[in-house]
DNA sequence: CCTGTTCGTTAGAAGTTATAACTGCACTGG
DNA sequence: CCAGTGCAGTTATAACTTCTAACGAACAGG
């Protein structure tokens, strides 16, 4: 190989091969969900049989793990997008509501049920972490809220996971809410806990987030 | 058949056979999860083999069903016992995180990912409701928090799911609050995303349960 | 042109769920 | 008490799954 970074025809092809596999993926993913993602059907539809796939991703949880890894990047760019112009939570989550509802399997894959077994890779906490920061920012941009509660005290003592984000305890302790209030609300939505009750998460969601933001009626 | 109520030996074998099938089940979805139980590991380890849990079960769906029921009527028991001596809404709380942490993946087989194709049993949904009513007792006994929201409006026209409970507009979104914000909490400490931010989830959880219980630092 | 890497194939092992057919035992009914 | 029925559990089989191994073919670079 003469020039180990250019793309030979070779790497192009098993690039485009390894994307089309995940396409594949995710369309069973959001169909069937993840549980039932079976690489014998995908490969079956790419018109290769069976252990072909093999050549591309070591296993089954090979391929899970990549796409993990791609909905988190994907739900960090969408953070990204939508604090472009001003860190606004209200943006964030809205972005996130409209990130969850375009592929709820997507989100699942993420925040949903964890397989015992199963350690994240290390590059995921860091997206992770990506996501976290601009929440941060957009939680230190909110006006000051109320007056310190115990827990603003002990994120005083453990705020390593913001990661040197300058953010005051009650800015950290506000990203922490909106993150756990939005999940329950979305993740209980998406598995349609709500559909029976007649109520409209998208409301419940609005208020969440009012009250999160310290909004006008509240 | 003499008496169709009383209990041959037939039948008393049967249930006996049948709940020891589903404690192997709990065990393995301890374990390893949900979507690894494996029915032939079951009938392995009970000393017979395959196909004999058949006749006990329809299939691996019918099973797993059946420990989702029980599974609601574990926590509805809990709620029953939690609010034995008043309707607390804190000892509510703190049931369900106990009931929680004591099997995480049997909280994840009723509030985590969805199957798809899967549809509850209407029972559950009665149960669930049962559930509902205890919580609706436990926040109908809070004293009124702040002025009425736009969601209370809303709750005021769509509470058909609290079936038939007189509590106020404001009782239901205290309710609706209290279950998606610890559960928020609850399923994201279950699912390890906090453990590598070094901050305490029972400390998280305590926050929010003050802040719904309008607590005295907040 | 020739060589070596890589891709895709078929074959097969070890699992899984689930059905069908068969064997006995145990209980039921007279 | 005894005959007969019904049910438990067995094996065999089909149709799946993931994944390994060995082979053939095609392509890239020297």
């Amino acid at each position: 190989m003469v020039n180990p970074e250019a793309e030979t025809p070779r790497a192009r092809y098993r690039a485009q091969v390894r994307t089309e596999i995940k396409e594949r993926a995710w369309e069973q993913i959001a169909t069937a969900g993840a549980s039932a993602l079976s690489l014998n059907a995908i490969a079956k539809q790419m018109g290769m049989s069976g252990p072909a796939l093999y050549r591309y991703f070591g296993g089954r949880d090979e391929l899970i793990t990549e796409l993990v890894r791609d909905a988190y990047r994907s739900l960090a760019d969408t953070f990204h997008a939508a604090s472009q112009d001003g860190a606004d939570v209200t943006a964030l989550a809205y972005a996130l509501r409209d990130w969850a509802l375009r592929d709820p399997q997507r989100y699942f894959l993420i925040y949903g049920t964890p397989v015992p077994g199963y350690r994240a890779p290390d590059d995921t906490t860091a997206i992770s972490s990506e996501i976290m920061a601009t929440l941060l920012d957009a939680c230190a941009a909110l006006p000051p809220g109320g007056p310190a509660t115990q827990f603003d005290a002990h994120l005083e003592d453990h705020r390593d996971w913001a990661d040197g984000h300058p953010a005051p305890p009650a800015a950290l302790h506000r990203a922490l809410t909106f993150w756990t209030r939005l999940h329950g609300v979305l993740s209980l939505e998406l598995a349609g806990h709500f559909t029976g009750m007649g109520i409209d998460p998208a409301q419940l969601f609005a208020a969440e987030l009012d009250d999160l933001t310290g909004a006008p009626a509240h």
